[in-house]
DNA sequence: TACATATATATGCTTATACGTATATCAAGG
DNA sequence: CCTTGATATACGTATAAGCATATATATGTA
């Protein structure tokens, strides 16, 4: 991945909230993001398809749940920089509020915890 | 400037050689970006205007020659970004070409050294 | 099998980006 | 003034992004 479509993945602000709620979570599955960003579900997972597409993320499915996470395997100047991005932004309204959605959430499935 | 806004400017490829190299030299003209990045001057100015209406580039006329450098008045959260950007591209062979074509250039113009 | 929930993708549309070419503006020097 | 070099902008066009809505696929359960 090259700096300037590392740039892109970040210039959206939908992928940007699913992007520092992941770093800060570390795996959601989609109705959890859709339920944190409240936006719809296709829209939210259109940005997360190309987010997987370009290798900024990776998904594992368990059972009905697909859940997503920031690819551990990024360059290191990505990481770097993604911490970068967190520590700016998690003191914003924008990001407190999609945690407080995502911790409010009703039925939120158990994530399996597994090895 | 939000996030999202500023990692639009980083997310082209022109924009970004223009960001490194101003701020790895602090200061250049419209004609010396032409020359180090080897694309068109139209294709330079839009960009470098659209970089300076969204405050990230401020520009100085000294003459006929209209010099840009980062706006010194960043808030803090995108100079520390930016330093970490710098960092990630120098070694690249895409920057150091730049700067050889800079740094070789004939009829540079002399920059104007005040206070 | 049938149905509910979760997720992905397709379609049609609108808007935004980026580009090349042409042209305008602006400053300096005859 | 008039020209030249430097820079900015306008215009038309091609392409990419982003969206809402509808639909398809996959999983789990009765």
């Amino acid at each position: 991945m090259t700096p300037p479509q590392f740039f892109k993945c970040l210039s959206d602000d939908t992928r940007l909230r699913c992007i520092t709620l992941l770093q800060k979570e570390g795996k959601l599955c989609v109705c959890e993001l859709t339920v944190a960003l409240a936006l719809s579900q296709p829209k939210i997972s259109r940005h997360l398809a190309s987010l997987r597409l370009c290798s900024l993320l990776q998904d594992s499915r368990e059972g009905q749940w697909v859940y997503y996470q920031i690819n551990p395997e990024l360059p290191n100047w990505t990481t770097s920089l993604l911490k970068n991005v967190l520590a700016t932004v998690e003191s914003t309204k924008l990001f407190k509020d999609d945690l407080q959605r995502l911790q409010t959430m009703n039925n939120r499935p158990d994530k399996l915890i597994c090895c």
